[in-house]
DNA sequence: CGGAATCCGAAATGATACTG
DNA sequence: CAGTATCATTTCGGATTCCG
């Protein structure tokens, strides 16, 4: 099984939340998703520069076994796939909006530069 | 270097957070010190069934690096290490409480055998 | 007691090429 | 377009041994 035998008995509820945001891009597509709501395979690549389509592909395919997104095939050609939040997955990222601020925060103590020149609205979270 | 060449830039807050608390045990380790305020060394260890010192030693000290927890090292015999939050530290908990309680209602979902038997308070975030 | 040093296997990630 | 398949590399974590 290449992905991996995760998904423990966790110890608390950070554990189990830790778990399925692990992962070098998760926090990331789950950012992306929930800012356009709907995205194609083609799109979160563009938005994750440096991902490749293997990581991403990955990703997806564990997140959607973790019920926090729907992948929707449409039998076009050319092909057509479409992710969204699920519930769960909106949950999520409400949840991680306050660890995002202490990040910003940590972010600002120790990497002014890269915020000096742009203003606090240069990486939100939506 | 043995420690890794982590600490990014970082494309946003949760990025920033997540590289601090990844880490098998970190979690766990900012659990146990606002649970008790002060450890030695030998509690935390007790405190993290399974733990090896070498995983729990690295741990710490990116801890102590990214300012989360203090080190205070007394000249006695036998040797005396004690460790504790900082303001940081405190805060990056109190942020991690919404994904911990996230967290748990995913416990609920998918181990409800494993809460059963025990109330919610069975794995409180103190 | 509280580590450090070293070695090893497993897991995560990356690069590249190919396909329906 | 949206992936698979394969191989290489990097990182993580555990076990063991030794030390002031």
């Amino acid at each position: 099984m290449v992905t991996s035998a995760r998904r423990g008995p966790y110890v608390c509820g950070i554990d189990a939340a830790l778990d399925v945001v692990s992962g070098k891009w998760k926090g990331l597509i789950l950012w992306e998703l929930e800012a356009h709501g709907v995205r194609r395979f083609a799109e979160l690549r563009r938005g994750l520069p440096g991902v490749s389509e293997k990581m991403l592909t990955q990703h997806l395919r564990e997140m959607e076994a973790d019920q926090l997104v729907v992948r929707t095939v449409y039998a076009e050609v050319p092909p057509r796939v479409e992710y969204t939040l699920t519930g769960h997955g909106r949950a999520l990222n409400a949840a991680l909006d306050p660890l995002g601020r202490w990040g910003m925060e940590r972010i600002r103590r120790e990497q002014p530069e890269l915020v000096d020149h742009a203003d606090a609205a240069a990486m939100p979270r939506p």
